[in-house]
DNA sequence: TGGGCGATTCGCT
DNA sequence: GCGAATCGCCCAC
C-alpha cells in the first residue's frame, strides 16, 4: 500500500476504515510523505512510530483504562496523550486482530501556514518547528480536546503523498521493547526529530 | 490516598 | 551531553 493519490481523488483512501484496521506498524510505514493538517495548518508526515496492543512500550499493553480508551475504539481516530506532564502526543488509531494500537506522529515537514506554526512555537527555524511529538502538537495546537475526533472530519485533514524512500529504526525514549524496529522515517529528510542509524553492513 | 514514572523539550556546559 | 521542569495516570498500600 504506497499508492499515491491525487488531490482530485475521492475521499482519500485514509478516509477508508481498511486503511486503518491493518498492524500498526503497517500503517506507520504508509503514513511517511502523506499530509495532515490542523484547521489548514500542518505538512508532510516524515517521521513515525508504530504501538501494538501485544507491545509492552504501548499504552494499551497493560488493558484498558480511561486513558487509553481511545486506542480501543475505532480506528481512524485520534488519541492525543499528555507526555511528561509538559507536551501533548498525538497519535492516529489503527489495529486489526484485536484492539488497542496506534502510530505515534514524530515529525512534520512543515509546508502550510508556517506564520501560524512559527508564532505558535516562537521560533523563525522551519526545521525545529515540527521536528518531534511535542513540538509538532504545539505547532499545531493539538491537545487533548481533540482526543477522539475522527481523522477524516474536521479540524483533520488528511491527504495521501508521494515519499523519497523509506527508512527504518529503533524506536526513541522508551525502554522496553526498545530493540523493535518500528520507527519509520522519510529517507533524506531533514525535518525528522533525530537522524536515523546508518544501515550497518 | 500517596508515590513513582513517563512514546519530551530546552537551556546550559 | 546532561539534567531540570512538570503533572496526569496507574497501581499499591
Amino acid at each position: 500500500m504506497s499508492s499515491i493519490v491525487g488531490q482530485h481523488s475521492e475521499p482519500s483512501n485514509t478516509t477508508r476504515q481498511g486503511f486503518w484496521a491493518r498492524h500498526p506498524a503497517s500503517v506507520a510505514a504508509d503514513l511517511i510523505g502523506w499530509s495532515v493538517f490542523v484547521d489548514g495548518v500542518g505538512g508532510r508526515i516524515v517521521e513515525t512510530e508504530a504501538y501494538h496492543h501485544e507491545d509492552p512500550a504501548s499504552h494499551s499493553y497493560a488493558g484498558r483504562t480511561p486513558r487509553t480508551e481511545v486506542m480501543f475504539g475505532p480506528q481512524g481516530h485520534v488519541y492525543v496523550y499528555r507526555s511528561y506532564g509538559i507536551h501533548w502526543c498525538l497519535n492516529f488509531v489503527c489495529w486489526d486482530e484485536a484492539p488497542g494500537g496506534a502510530v505515534l506522529i514524530r515529525a512534520i515537514e512543515p509546508t502550510a501556514r508556517l506564520d501560524v506554526m512559527t508564532e505558535r512555537r516562537g521560533l523563525m527555524d522551519a526545521r525545529s518547528l515540527c521536528s518531534g511529538p511535542g513540538k509538532l502538537c504545539q505547532a499545531l495546537a493539538v491537545t487533548h480536546a481533540h482526543n477522539g475526533l475522527a481523522l477524516d472530519r474536521p479540524p483533520f485533514q488528511l491527504q495521501a503523498g508521494p515519499r523519497a524512500g523509506l527508512v527504518v529504526g529503533p524506536r526513541i525514549g522508551i525502554t522496553k521493547a526498545a530493540e523493535v524496529p518500528w520507527r519509520f522515517g522519510e529517507a533524506g529528510s531533514r525535518f525528522v526529530s533525530r537522524p536515523f542509524p546508518r544501515p550497518t553492513g
